[in-house]
This record gives structure tokens, C-alpha cells and sequence, in this order.
DNA sequence: TTGTGTGAAATATTTCACAGCC
DNA sequence: GGCTGTGAAATATTTCACACAA
């Protein structure tokens, strides 16, 4: 592509956004790069290299750069990138310009530290209201916010023009919120409830499973126990392992 | 392959376990297929088709398969598969056949959610230590758990014996307790703090950003509005945009 | 000379489609 | 007849390596 095309430029200088259709791994790792360049520039860096932005946000400086002239060419050959102008680009294309409004339905355990959690705020998210269907909890403020019953949801999505709905409720209530948030018009779900969820074409569903993270912890612990469990076969232990020799985690060695 | 090979069967009947190393993308499925799974053990199924395990578990069939043909054969052509024996199978080469202990470091907000958090203990985990640096919260007793200080960990983690390390502490000072996590043998980490750790090879680390979940939502809300926002360009709406008709998120519909 | 941007190669993952077994 | 297991094709993602701009 010949020249600086910059797509969309954040200060919306009569040009157009035409956001590229980026591969889905690069979007999964703008934010990283965002947080890595806003630590930056906190520490007064106003210029990077793909390399030192690369170690910032822990991935290597060939996808970095791939990443980023999905974007256009927002660095200075022989230079790097101007921090500031990476930043309101990344900023520009994840639509983080405008302060998105969440709602968060459940305000048990893990809703409550949720509604509290400061990462939101502080990245770019307005938490503009908590919803429980339990009636005992409604009426508790959290965080200066009341927490409403799930039935209000219609009046409130109305009046707060919510974007995003984090579900929090156990896995049992879980279907039913969400038909709940894309019937007042929500297009985009954050799931912690541990269960698979459906929602019509059109509406983005993502999900965090704390327990299943531990699980697959679990099994590279366990991988790894069961090669060094091994520890001389000859050579190629890495390999088939015939028949034989019953190794069923002796006991992983932990510390000294 | 011929036959049937069982590679490493849960009853250890004398076989090895001879781990596959399956794709990663595999791995971070299993944990789903085994949940899925053990719904179905509850509502009395026996036996369950891949169509049928896939769509419970969010996939297409054809991955389900492929997934499940890294582990062995355990279907029956024409019949499907055994619940019982799959939801050994896997749990076997999760390693969750013993129950690992998880230590918890940081008890804040996010902290304090995750030690109540139900998934980690009905999934097979069992949350042997909390830990914070903050003396105001030593000694503070959270679900059957006493939070001890973080220098005990290196007592706490030989008698416990460790096997994954949580950490929920604010991003300043993760890198220190990845450290500290490292330091007594801990070869897996869980991090929810919101920066980049290093840890040495052997070691793996993964991660847990709520934030980037948000923001990643965001992006596909931006994109949906810079489509949905040129209702009609002449048809090829969905190709560069030449140059003209500034359009920034006019005001995402939402509601009726 | 430095360091981005990018074609082209190498890997990884998903999907297809069907042979073979129950 | 139904459904798994799997090669082969199609996609997606990562990595390489170097032309070229500043």
C-alpha cells in the first residue's frame, strides 16, 4: 500500500472509519498493546519500537508489527511509533472513544467484586446498572450504584442506552438473562455463568470461565509430571512409551 | 490407527498414561466438552452422539470429533459415546483425577470473590492457602480460610504441597508474587492482575484480563454501528469506503 | 543505519466428506 | 442406517527475512 493511509483517523478530520476487518487475534491483542503504550506514556516515553512495545505487551515484534499495519501505517521507519498517536488509533478502533455502558446482572460472590472492580472504569466502561433477580438483594448499593431487580432491565436499558451486558448469575439463570438483554436490544454479552449460551446471529457472546483456566493449568501440571515422572528411558521418553511402567503422577515435586 | 487404543486409561490398569501432546486448541476445549458432559451424566443420558455433545457443549460436531479422536477412541460408530466413560477419560488426562491445590494471593476485591468461588472446588480443585502482603487483612477468615501473610508461603506452600498459584493482586505488585510463586516450585499461574509477567521456561502462566474482554466486546460495537451506520452506499457497503461521509458512531441504536 | 511494513513460508486450526464399523 | 474416526482441503495465524523509507 503505497503512502500513509490512516483509516479513520481518531480526529475525525472529515475522513471515515472503515474499520478494516481485523483477524480476530490481532483485536484480542490490541488491548494488551493499549495497556502496554498507556504504561508508556505514563513514563514518558513518546516514541516506541515494535520491539520495545512488543516485550511491553509480551508478544514478539513480527506479529506486533503484523498487528499493527492492520491498521495502517501509523509508525516512522527507523524510528518506531509516536505513543500518543498509537494510542488514540487503538482507542479509535476498539470504540473505546465513547464510554460504553455495561450492566451487570448478579450481584452475588463473584458480580459484586465485579461491580467494584476498577479495571472497567479505568478502561474505558461506565457500569450504569446492577441487576439481581434475588429481591433481597435489590436496593444494596454497591459502589454508589443501587442494585435493581432484573424486571426493571427494560426501563433501565432504555434510559442508560447499555452496550454491553456482563452476566454473573449462577449457570441455572444464566439462558434466561440473556434473552433477557438481547430482547431490550443488547448486542454484546460477557458470560462468567459456567454454561454455554445461545443468542441470535448478530449479538457478540464471549465468556470467561474461571474454573476451566485451572483446568488446563491442571493438565500441563499434569504433562509435565508425567515426562519428568520418567526420567531415563532411554532417550526418546518423549515418544509412544511402549506398554508398560505404571506412572500415574508419583507425587509432582513441589519445592526443595 | 487400528483397533481401539486406550492411551493411558483412568483405572491405571497397568497402562501408561503417555499423555498426547494434544493442540493447545484442543486442550481449552476439553475442560467445556467434560462440564457438558457431566450435565448429562445428571439428566441420565448414558450415551450421547457427537452432534449432540457438541451442540451442549458450543462447537461444531466435527471439532468435538477431531478433539476427542487426540485422546483415543472412545465412541462407538453408529451408537455414539459412553458419559461415564468419557467424563473419565478426560478428567483423567486433565489431571483432575487428583485434586490440586490452589493457592490464592491477594484478597481484595476481585480476590475476595474468587476464595468464595464455588466452580474452583466442585471442579475439581481445592483452594489450600490465601495469602495478601496487607497486614489490615492477615488473619481475616474467608470461607473456612484464614489469609495468612505472604512471606509464610514458602512454609504454607511446602506443607500444602502447591500445585497452582492464583494471583488477584493489583498490577504493581503481581510480578513480585509470580516471583515469589516461582521461588518455592510453583510451575502454574493464574494471573487476573492487569500487566505482563515473566516467569521462567517451564513455568506456564496464564491470564485472566476482565478488562480486555470488555474492550474486545467494544470493538465488534463499533464495528456493528460503522455498518448498521451507512444503511445503504449503492450495495458494496462492506468494501473500502472511498472518502467522504464522516461517520462516527452516529448513536448506536439501541431498544425498540 | 535503524526499524517499519509486508510478501512469502511455515504452522496451527477448522471444516469437509466419506470409508468403515456397529 | 447411523455415527465415529480421519485423511485431505480450506482457513487462520504466526514467523521469517528483507526491501525500503526516514
Amino acid at each position: 500500500m503505497s503512502q500513509h493511509r490512516h483509516p479513520g483517523a481518531p480526529g475525525r478530520a472529515g475522513a471515515v472509519p472503515a474499520l478494516p476487518d481485523l483477524p480476530e487475534a490481532t483485536v484480542a491483542r490490541l488491548p494488551e498493546y493499549l495497556r502496554a503504550l498507556h504504561n508508556l506514556a505514563e513514563t514518558g516515553h513518546e516514541t516506541v519500537s515494535s520491539e520495545g512495545l512488543a516485550s511491553a505487551a509480551g508478544v514478539n515484534s513480527a506479529k506486533l508489527r503484523k498487528d499493527l499495519s492492520h491498521l495502517g501505517s501509523y509508525g516512522t521507519r527507523g524510528v518506531g511509533y509516536d505513543v500518543g498517536l498509537l494510542i488514540d488509533q487503538i482507542e479509535y478502533v476498539l470504540g473505546l472513544t465513547q464510554r460504553r455502558a455495561v450492566a451487570l446482572v448478579g450481584v452475588g460472590n463473584l458480580g459484586h467484586a465485579l461491580a467494584g472492580y476498577d479495571g472497567f472504569v479505568s478502561r474505558g466502561f461506565r457500569i450504569a446498572a446492577l441487576f439481581d433477580a434475588d429481591t433481597a438483594r435489590v436496593g444494596e448499593e454497591i459502589n454508589g450504584l443501587v442494585v435493581r431487580h432484573i424486571d426493571e432491565l427494560p426501563r433501565v436499558a432504555a434510559a442508560e442506552a447499555i452496550a454491553i451486558g456482563v452476566i454473573a448469575t449462577p449457570a441455572s439463570a444464566a439462558q434466561a438473562v440473556a434473552d433477557q438483554l438481547v430482547a431490550v436490544g443488547v448486542t454484546s454479552i460477557l458470560n462468567f455463568a459456567p454454561c454455554v449460551l445461545s443468542v441470535p446471529e448478530g449479538v457478540d457472546l464471549r465468556k470467561v470461565d474461571l474454573a476451566i483456566e485451572l483446568q488446563i493449568l491442571s493438565f500441563h501440571e499434569h504433562r509435565k509430571a508425567s515426562l519428568t515422572a520418567l526420567p531415563a528411558t532411554g532417550g526418546s521418553a518423549l515418544t509412544a512409551l511402549p506398554g508398560g511402567l505404571a506412572v500415574t503422577d508419583p507425587q509432582e515435586a513441589i519445592g526443595t
